[in-house]
DNA sequence: TTTGGCATTCTAAATGTTAGAGTGCTAAAG
DNA sequence: CTTTAGCACTCTAACATTTAGAATGCCAAA
């Protein structure tokens, strides 16, 4: 590609994000102080090459997936990390107020800043140690499992207590526990907690096993679901990709059944951009999914997503989100 | 109103519900062995009354809101109540798992039955008792404030503890809040809180209020929070009345600026059935909110609402969310 | 390699056509 | 007084037709 067709490119890619219309050659050569033509031939080229595509026979172009993430790699990747700029934003995480909150205002004004779907998964507890397990009575018949860890995460379970269960033998049990899980990571608490059961004295009070471990499980299974926070449907839904109400429905039922967990990209490391088809769900093909991810200080891993439509001002999401991910990052390196 | 008008209003209702097509005057002579002419002439009385309408000059009629007032007042009210025929209800009612997930089961099922959006607006805890407060060490610098209530609902805030606090006046501020605060209800803890820092020894210890009373009344303030659970959505959504995308948009960005809790009727006894333009977001003005609320044993009150088209089932819809309601209701008697 | 010119293609909006469903009204029948 | 048949009238929805305009591709000349 030489460098005018790779001009033209940005060019086309910049308009179209703007307008969403088809980028004719006349607009072009007014720019560029050639003929139509002659953008016509270059745009040709483009075309064969794959970078743009028409819309209808006769119709101007518009950037193709491939054309996009051209761009991006060439274009947008070669942008310095940009440091400031973002007033709001800052405003936002100078706030001395709880870290949940502060990524919830995040990505609130992420999503209303660039008209997209804004999703923070915020990271597990996987990488969380147990750090105490109490026994709270509550009734004679009820009690409340607390669970705490080295985080300060805390998860609680209501357990029934039968009539036949010995309120020592019970404390008993929660000493026992204590003594097996305190510093255990929460990702190994369940495979620990099964092994020790045929193996150690735990066993002789099998009788509870059922009511007692299995609330176990279940407390601490509610550390390991990520926590996730959505926003800014509405915004997006007014983008004129969305005029299609098919499209709409199926992006909100795709929303409703929790399917956009299966596009946000959790495992790769920095910044991921999956643009229409690279999307495995195909109510999503015609949507970008940016997504950057995290680390915390205790390893755990968490990500922020943008859903847009491709056509979207990637120049200007892509620093964005990854100067959020890396002040939310810094929330975790405080504490 | 004739008992003949009144059969071709609620043939007209239940005809229009089936199909959100007009009626025309012939479709209904059929059945009811008279001409058209005869079901023109009561349907032009039928309209001059105000209890259906037509689209446009030489269309069939469809209900007006008054028509579906009407019909629900005089029919759907007037059926006993069904207290069974709701098998695929009655087997998620009769698990033995959580209670918040047998209603998010219930919820989403209701939605997935009637194709509307349901809500759910559990009790909040104000009237729950503080059973226990604890203060759990994570590290040197943070300290973890749980608090319990006698129904098992926990709620914990993280506080740092700065180097000028000592570690046993920490533990004394915990047992005279313990001592000051048990069993007082959840509503009233703030004002006690602001009472008795005024009046008791805890004023002694003032130089910890702002961060260890701050944090206390934060958590209490979790209690207070509704819990809520929205669903279905995107099964309302393919209903035809959402084909105008335009309304598609802004019953989304209803839904996700909160401002469905304006709709729902927490107030009202029993159930609350609001048509059309009787909610005041315009956003709903084709929209009929109904409202079933339910009360709990410790005083507290909970609502399931459905949202959909003013075309619905209300024959039975109506039973089905009392049903509902009254075995949520249920579920708190038990514990 | 660039450009002007031209036939060609396609869309989008405006306009016209038609069949069908439904209504209101009137006058006659029950 | 109620019901009905008949008929003119209205409106929609679907389909076809027209037209202007914006692009294109390609060719031959610069």
């Amino acid at each position: 590609m030489t460098k005018r067709q790779e001009l033209i490119l940005k060019m086309i890619v910049d308009e179209y994000v703007k307008t969403a219309e088809p980028i004719g050659s006349k607009s072009l050569s007014e720019i560029l102080n050639v003929s139509s033509a002659t953008i016509r031939n270059e745009m040709s080229i483009l075309e064969d090459l794959g970078y743009i595509e028409k819309t209808h026979t006769s119709s101007g172009r518009i950037p193709s997936e491939k054309g996009y993430r051209y761009y991006i790699e060439t274009i947008v990747k070669n942008l310095e990390d940009e440091t400031n700029g973002f007033f709001e934003f800052d405003q936002i995480f100078e706030q001395e107020v709880d870290r949940d909150e502060i990524i919830h205002e995040a990505i609130n004004l992420l999503s209303e800043a660039t008209n997209c779907t804004a999703i923070s998964l915020g990271p597990n507890a996987f990488h969380s140690r147990v750090k105490k397990i109490q026994l709270v009575p509550i009734t004679v018949h009820q009690a409340l499992i607390i669970v705490i860890t080295n985080f300060g995460h805390v998860e609680s379970k209501q357990i029934n207590i039968s009539d036949e269960m010995d309120a020592g033998e019970l404390v008993k049990v929660i000493e026992l526990l204590n003594e097996m899980l305190v510093d255990t990571l929460i990702s190994k608490v369940s495979e620990k907690l099964h092994y020790e059961i045929q193996h150690s004295q735990i066993k002789e009070l099998l009788k509870y096993r059922e009511t007692i471990v299995d609330s176990f499980i279940e407390a601490f299974s509610k550390f390991a679901q990520s926590r996730y926070y959505l926003t800014g449907s509405s915004n997006m839904l007014y983008q004129p990709e969305f005029n299609d109400i098919q499209k709409l429905r199926e992006f909100i039922s795709t929303i409703e059944n929790n399917e956009i967990f299966k596009i946000v990209d959790q495992d790769s490391e920095g910044i991921s951009v999956k643009i229409g088809s690279e999307n495995q769900i195909t109510a999503m093909s015609d949507c970008t999914v940016i997504s950057s991810s995290y680390n915390t200080h205790d390893g755990d891993k968490g990500t922020i997503s943008l859903v847009g439509p491709t056509r979207m001002d990637y120049r200007r999401v892509i620093p964005l989100l990854k100067y959020i991910a890396r002040h939310i990052a810094k929330l975790y390196e405080e504490e």
